[in-house]
DNA sequence: ATCCAAAGTTACACATCCGTCACTTTTGAG
DNA sequence: CTCAAAAGTGACGGATGTGTAACTTTGGAT
């Protein structure tokens, strides 16, 4: 009862992932995407009111994704299996982190913004607690320091992903030599 | 022999500074420098042909100052106390990280920027070597692991700048909490 | 075959930033 | 006092992004 679409949810959420990586948040523009679909910037007027509509459900849909993919880690029975696995899960996908940030600076200018970034945070602390569960363990299992908190465990998991790796090492060795940074320090154990 | 200034250089670079972490690299636009500076937008123009002009050199400014405080660590005597103050100098200012990552999103549109930006390159190899310095130090002294690359170690001191204090721990805790982390790792000496 | 709702397009009015130019104001040297 | 250089202003045209409205195209239900 109506005419093809030129393009998927899937394409057009492809494309919002590539040219926000292209372009960054404010060079983001649906002149821009239309351009990438090979579509009328009107078109996409029919499906989102303006972009910070879109790039706030884009962003709900793959945090989702991201948040199913950490819960399959959960029911890794031993501790070090879920820690070798959230590397891996960590380093698969290095562009989630500039995209996470450009999440935070949608500004919230209609309802629908506002729902979607509530949707977000309502994930982020989703996947945060989900991460606490799994410090706890580590601890519990006497293999993290008591007295570090779990902010700052996390912290260091998640921002090490942002070393420059210069010299191109192979990404499983980086991934390995890292691992072993932040499991047993820099330090020469005198 | 000419009329007073309305704003002196050290008064401009503050407030690019201030409105570059207020708005972002594209929402700084010199009618928002020119309101916060009460001047017309023209006036600018008398000192900068545009926007990457002007940040371009306040990045160059702000980068020496940065390295002029390197160096200084670099005359403290013993291997520790040169640690020590190398951390307390990063989370001095921690905003100046952010800054840096602006500069390399400034395009290059002319010479004048073309020139500031490899003066930039040329800081941060400057920068970069200064610090490989005190690394190989560390490993001449056994304090470092020898077969961790330079750059991770450089990359772990660096990155964990951006770890966010949730639970707000006062600051000279939090970087004491940091440098443990850092140097002995997060695992339990089994 | 025809009809209508969804998909898509073209075009317009509005806003903002950009760079420039002609103009005015200030101020100190002579 | 005067006058020229430097500082500052206001206003314009061009470029680009935004949102909307009137239009055409498509294709399945009847």
């Amino acid at each position: 009862m109506a005419r093809e679409r030129k393009f998927t949810k899937e394409e057009l959420y492809h494309a919002v992932k590539h040219l926000l990586l292209k372009h960054g948040y404010d060079g983001f523009t649906f002149t821009v995407l239309a351009s990438f679909l090979d579509v009328s910037r009107a078109a996409i007027y029919k499906y989102y009111d303006n972009k910070e509509e879109l790039i706030s459900e884009y962003m709900v849909y793959e945090l989702i994704k991201f948040l199913n993919d950490l819960k399959a880690i959960g029911e890794k029975k031993t501790f070090n299996e879920q820690f070798d696995a959230l590397f891996d899960m960590i380093f698969a996908d290095l562009s989630l982190y500039e995209i996470r940030a450009m999440g935070m600076q949608i500004p919230i200018i209609n309802k629908k913004i506002k729902n979607n970034k509530q949707k977000i945070s309502g994930i982020i602390v989703e996947l945060y607690s989900s991460l606490q569960q799994f410090v706890e363990l580590g601890k519990e299992e006497k293999v993290f320091k008591k007295d570090i908190p779990n902010n700052l465990i996390l912290g260091m998991i998640f921002e090490t992903v942002n070393i420059p790796n210069r010299g191109n090492i192979p990404l499983p060795e980086w991934v390995e030599m890292i691992k072993d940074v932040i499991c047993h320090g820099l330090f020469t154990k005198d």
